[in-house]
DNA sequence: TTGGATGCAAATACTTTGCACACGG
DNA sequence: CCGTGTGCAAAGTATTTGCATCCAA
């Protein structure tokens, strides 16, 4: 939890009591809860809080890379007519999506000790990172 | 078009024009639209369509492998305190979502000139299964 | 003391549902 | 004709926002 202060004031974010007890509930479990979720583990411990507390707070930690967000395009549901085995880069700014066909990729195993009675049907990969467009609106950005 | 009418009487599904305007539009774009996307396009051929029924028709489409959701688990923000590289099962029952540590798929490369002007920052597995409560679950179901 | 954080309530965004009617098989 | 699909409106769920107050630095 040292650490977690830590890192706070290194970003430059306020040690707050909230802040801390939703990092302690957040990597206190290995579900990769919801905010509702952690929202439920926090309030045993501090029933006065409010879930737009914890919405915020979930979003700047994940925003300073202190924690995770396991589904960066949960916001809306997307489709895709493709539905052959392929990948997809996704864009960090402007959330676009672009398939990647690469057969080196479509070979990928799992140990099967890794997974215990897990019954693996496919996988999917999400490269993350900047596309093009966003790469050239940032450097104009930083020229000014 | 004639493969997806088809697929769709191979399916049990009926073959409607707003379901085939609704897979024109989607097979017509790599932008692997949202709901909403798709029904801007549709408007355009078919005025009248309901958003409701674009819902539906997506949904139904994925339910059937005949489209592919690229965000399976877009319904809720799910948030993880561990932030080093890994990677994750779903099961695409109870929507778990179980940490993967293996260090074999952390090295994982993209050929450059599959992502052209595309910065890669990282990359996530998905691997999407079942996962063994859900297995004994319908062990279960399936001896009534 | 001051800017960031909190908490409440209201607003918004996305998605689902119920139901009467229409239409495909 | 029967059952699935459609369209509308209403409801439901997830998330964000505005703002007054509070608190960490």
């Amino acid at each position: 939890m040292d650490d977690f202060i830590a890192t706070c004031r290194r970003e430059g974010l306020s040690v707050t009591y909230q802040r801390i007890v939703i990092y302690k509930a957040l990597s206190s479990t290995k579900t990769h809860p919801s905010a509702e979720m952690v929202y439920r583990m926090v309030k045993k411990e501090y029933p006065s809080i409010s879930l737009a507390t914890v919405y915020k707070n979930l979003e700047t930690l994940a925003d300073h890379g202190i924690i995770a967000k396991v589904t960066p395009l949960h916001d809306l549901a997307r489709f895709d007519a493709d539905t052959n085995l392929h990948h997809h880069l996704v864009c960090v700014h402007c959330k676009k999506i672009i398939d990647i066909h690469d057969t080196n990729l479509n070979e990928i195993e799992i140990e099967h000790e890794k997974a215990p009675g897990f019954q693996v049907l496919g996988y999917q990969i999400q490269f993350v990172g900047v596309c093009n467009e966003c790469a050239v609106k940032q450097q104009i950005s930083e020229a000014v």
